[in-house]
DNA sequence: CTTACAATTTGATATTTGTCAAAAGTTGCT
DNA sequence: AGCAACTTTTGACAAATATCAAATTGTAAG
């Protein structure tokens, strides 16, 4: 585990090589709410930004090499470098979009098509994570996904 | 209307005071998938930060007062200012995790939490807008709104 | 190879919410 | 007041998905 439910988020990381999944527990339920994978930039946002303890529990799927920042250490670098506070900027920009349109996608698309397009963008998921995880990031239940891809 | 589904989106807005409406057509049903009010920031994200035309419109629900910025001159201002670039990653963190509780909320909340929560954090908003948009701010049918409202 | 444990699939049924159609209520205008 | 247009509510029914339980399949260790 990168965070555990609870504690404070200090840190921005990133994946350089594996596997991570982002849950929190919801009446006794683990919802995934995201993945990531090979140079992603992660943390608990709303940890880290907020400074209050974090929801959310961020976990090791696979071996892997991840990087760390403290959020001191990168505010001081803002300061130093603006190019730097640019390129935050504009990730957060892409990370704003992304959000928005999974968003749409969840609450307006059946889960057939929801497993579809994830199958078009995100195939390798498939063989790196656990069903039941996959589930949860959809919004739907584990027998509900196990069902729409029987049928191919 | 700021903006039209299919134009090109070069500004962002600052509402000072009014509503507005940002929503989209999905099989000819208009989606709304958000509000703003009173000292909001408010531009169509997706067309102002691709640059690709804006799939969304964003439309006056009250008379009001709003100042706009052209995308090309709040670049060079970031260039001369880097203490508004700053402001402006902030933003962009605050909204971020605006939407990530929005989205948690709209997958895992039953319709009736999901209006509870919104007369809880926007009363107002239901003098100022009608029902249906409301519901598809939700992502529920009006019918059910209504249903849920009744049983108060 | 066999056993034990975890992950996935299948089946039966219940719940929630959506859809369509009609009725009732509002609002603004003349 | 009376009409037209729009918004909200109500009812009957259909569809999608969840839930619970059990069976099956997959996997790693000894």
């Amino acid at each position: 585990f990168l965070i555990t439910e609870g504690k404070k988020c200090t840190h921005l990381y990133f994946l350089e090589h594996g596997a991570l999944r982002g849950y929190y527990n919801l009446d006794g339920k683990e919802v995934t709410h995201w993945f990531a994978f090979e140079n992603d930039f992660v943390t608990s946002f709303h940890g880290f930004i907020t400074n209050e303890p974090c929801v959310e529990n961020i976990q090791l799927l696979e071996h892997g090499i991840v990087w760390a920042i403290e959020k001191n250490k990168l505010e001081a670098l803002y300061d130093q470098h603006p190019d730097l506070e640019r390129l935050v900027r504009i990730a957060y920009e892409k990370y704003y979009i992304r959000l928005e349109e999974r968003y749409v996608n969840a609450q307006f698309k059946t889960a057939t098509q929801l497993y579809d397009d994830l199958m078009k963008h995100m195939p390798h998921i498939l063989q790196r994570v656990p069903l039941g995880h996959i589930a949860s990031y959809l919004g739907l239940s584990q027998e509900t996904l196990s069902r729409i891809r029987g049928k191919h």
